[in-house]
DNA sequence: CTGAATCCCTGCCGATACTG
DNA sequence: CAGTATCGGCAGGGATTCAG
């Protein structure tokens, strides 16, 4: 009616009171939940990355915190650890296929936000989060 | 290089190291934040609702949590309130056409969600927010 | 009917310190 | 270099009660 462009065809799945884990929509924000994730992933969007080069581009993200986002982006099946022998360790972070494809989400992500404040403000907002280069 | 389809052009302002709330990303986290925020919305995409109407679609959703998401959306510029004078009281939620045009970001959302689950189960997740009909 | 106020409990996240 | 362990503060959200 209302007239959206995309077009889900008729989903049978679309007749639910609460929020399930299993919602297509809650698995994608519960893969991007949290604080510093979406930028973890811009990040790793623009290549992979080792640990010490995403503290060195994230230097207020906390260790803790760091690690506990790559545990969930690595649940969530969006990132990819690869650890090679020797010493010192090395570990690379990467995206896996499925967090590539997070592209296009953190582009409608940023094209909303940056409609709604440009309506809002007038103003240009200088942040952090686009997805492409 | 990656070769993400979609084209963020350059972009001036995609070099920041925290998750600042100016960032159209975090924008729209933020309006989309929290449990049973998609649902709502996505309940407004098919038509304007008055409160107890939002009660009924969403019966495990509390008083508390849904006039704090309606006001969450009001302040983001979601939703809209239209309150008719008379007794007793009659009030509809409707979505503003900003509002509306998180239709393509939750169907972003659930592509993406959809997508990886059934790359990880080979099963259809029966859920809640697909945005249209 | 349409909410707001209160209470309490849980889980997030930030800082610091420590290990392989 | 690449993390884990622990602790404390604070905000999110559910149930219930009260108000316009």
């Amino acid at each position: 009616m209302v007239g959206h462009p995309a077009g889900l065809p008729d989903d049978p799945r679309a007749n639910v009171t609460a929020p399930t884990p299993a919602c297509p929509v809650e698995i994608t924000l519960a893969a991007l939940h949290g604080r510093w994730t979406t930028l973890v992933v811009r990040e790793l969007l623009r290549g992979d990355r080792s640990y010490s080069e995403l503290r060195l581009a994230l230097p207020m993200l906390s260790d803790k915190v760091l690690s506990d986002r790559l545990a969930q982006l690595g649940e969530a099946g969006v990132v990819e650890r690869d650890r090679r022998p020797g010493w010192p360790p090395r570990v690379r972070y990467a995206l896996t296929p499925s967090g590539h494809r997070l592209g296009p989400v953190l582009q409608a992500l940023w094209d909303w936000g940056a409609e709604a404040s440009t309506r809002d403000t007038g103003a240009e907002s200088s942040c952090a989060t686009s997805p492409l280069r």
